[in-house]
DNA sequence: TCCTATTTTATAATGAGTACAAAGATATGA
DNA sequence: TCATATCTTTGTACTCATTATAAAATAGGA
């Protein structure tokens, strides 16, 4: 079974032109469901993509982001993360480790678009904070 | 009547000393309802406070915080903003010029604290994006 | 192959936020 | 009141994420 093959056609679906770099990204974003950093991907990848700049990184993903490949979340004040995942769930971060999870399975309820008389709202984004077991217990 | 007297008062609460720039800075946020960043809020002040230093801001900020008196929001991805309303609501920002609104009026169900096996959470936080009016009509 | 457009890359620049150390203000106790 | 210790403010230098820019590499078509 070939991966890269699946990523290349759901690149193509978004309109973009699956090149190695961005196949490679968006590969490892798939596999990865970790919310990675910029520099997280870049140094996972990196390694076997020994010219990868980390320029093209920050490209590719704002491109992917343009497109609704991938979405942005605001939930870490240090650095941009992303999620391939588009279906309805909440984030957590741990304010001492800065790691960010998924929370799926809450109401739908709360991912409702509500009208408002002055806005568009195109997106909801749920972000809960705290500590994670493993930063609690220390 | 003095405003600043009020603010005063509040901060003793969250047992900050009240100096000449803190409570500057406490009094702007309670008048401006407007989530301002660091910036605005050193540009305001500064003009009757010819000495003030923007890092005194960034440190009351952070003092802020510590102690519970105001809340970041991480929803704007360029500049950290800032809330005095501890109130359950939720915020929007405009992807176009990038203000942030309050939101109320909200079910108060979608500001549960969800339990959680491996989480102890502290927060929440329910930020909306899309258009502003102004920004939709240009 | 040659030409053109697209993509990638390295380097430099920008800008938010923090670290640090000196200067200033405030409180306390003799 | 004065001396001293503590806390607060300030300016400067620094870090680090992200973007701008322009050159180099690559891909695709005639």
């Amino acid at each position: 079974m070939n991966a890269s093959l699946q990523t290349h056609r759901y690149l193509l679906q978004f309109s973009i032109k699956p090149s190695v770099q961005r196949t490679a990204v968006m590969d490892y974003l798939m596999k990865n469901r970790t919310h990675p950093t910029i520099d997280e991907i870049y140094t996972a990848l990196s390694p076997s993509m020994p010219t990868l700049s980390k320029t093209t990184v920050y490209n590719t993903l704002n491109l992917f982001i343009e497109r609704g490949a991938v979405q942005a979340l605001v939930i870490d004040e240090k650095n941009a993360r992303f999620d391939v995942d588009t279906s309805s769930h909440a984030h957590f971060i741990c304010k001492s480790c800065g790691k960010v999870h998924d929370i799926f399975n809450l109401k739908p309820e709360l991912f409702e678009i509500p009208q408002h008389p002055n806005f568009t709202i195109h997106s909801v984004e749920i972000s809960y904070s705290g500590l994670c077991n493993a930063c609690k217990e220390s």
